[in-house]
DNA sequence: ATGGATGCAAACAGTTTGCAACGAC
DNA sequence: GTCGTTGCAAACTGTTTGCATCCAT
């Protein structure tokens, strides 16, 4: 993640608990939903409340340093890579992936004339079996 | 508006006020949201309550009346359009638009090599600015 | 001393649900 | 009468906010 040279946080403070939060992000491998995330800064800091990681949330938003996905299911997750990517999403057990697919300048092209839009951004889904679970029979699902 | 019940599918009762909602969403070009078909259904059905209107969306959805756009805004939009399609969303207005991407299908499969996932769907979001606010010298905009 | 950040609880938005009354067969 | 549906309100979930306190400058 070369690029961002925007010497962290735009000038803004990275408070104790904003760091905490940062950190938790960081140092997890998946999309941790904002329960989870002060689940985890409380660990660190265990006076953190859930409104303070909340508005952490928003300021490493707007700070660029944290990016923030939304699918319907049910809360946000919050992800660690900031550059654009795509995501996949195992229909068995929720589990979320990265993953970078770079047709997406031109499928983006594409888009922008099938819709009209004066494009900005895309982002691609695809639903299905993660690895794991396409091995397992059934499941161990909720 | 044909009156016509078409085939109801799952065998299921088509309801008075589940056929008013299902209505509300064909006649409709936009995709509303839960909250505006309501209002929308309490012109056909002035005692038709909220709570009957999710209990139909949630029934038209099951039965593959209708489909359920759920992007991180907020409420969810319903869709008339229930066969694969992909969105775009303007970032000036908020306008959601449908389209579709003839090469979904391989698309699916690159990215189900790239993210190792057992493909079933994919869904392509394109975020930018429509027709309307394109020529929009800045904004109408919150 | 000042201004922003925190923490608590209460407010919110969107959605779901428990339950009694209702309607179709 | 039976069984599913409706409608109302209350419950729930995830997120945001008002406000007094705290902390680093």
């Amino acid at each position: 993640m070369a690029k961002s040279t925007e010497s962290q946080k735009t000038g803004e403070k990275l408070t104790r608990q904003r760091d905490a939060v940062l950190q938790v992000i960081r140092e997890r491998a998946d999309h941790p939903t904002a329960n989870e995330i002060f689940q985890a800064a409380r660990l660190r800091l265990p006076t953190i409340s859930y409104a303070t990681v909340y508005n952490s949330l928003r300021f490493l938003k707007e700070a660029g340093l944290v990016h923030e996905i939304k699918f319907g299911d049910s809360a946000s997750r919050y992800d660690r890579e900031t550059d654009r990517h795509d995501h996949a999403i195992c229909t068995g057990c929720g589990k979320l992936v990265d993953f970078d697919l770079p047709q997406a300048a031109e499928l983006m092209v594409v888009a922008a004339r099938k819709s009209k839009f004066k494009p900005e951004s895309v982002h691609l889904t695809l639903r299905g079996l993660c690895p794991d679970c396409r091995k397992t029979p059934s499941s161990t699902r909720v």
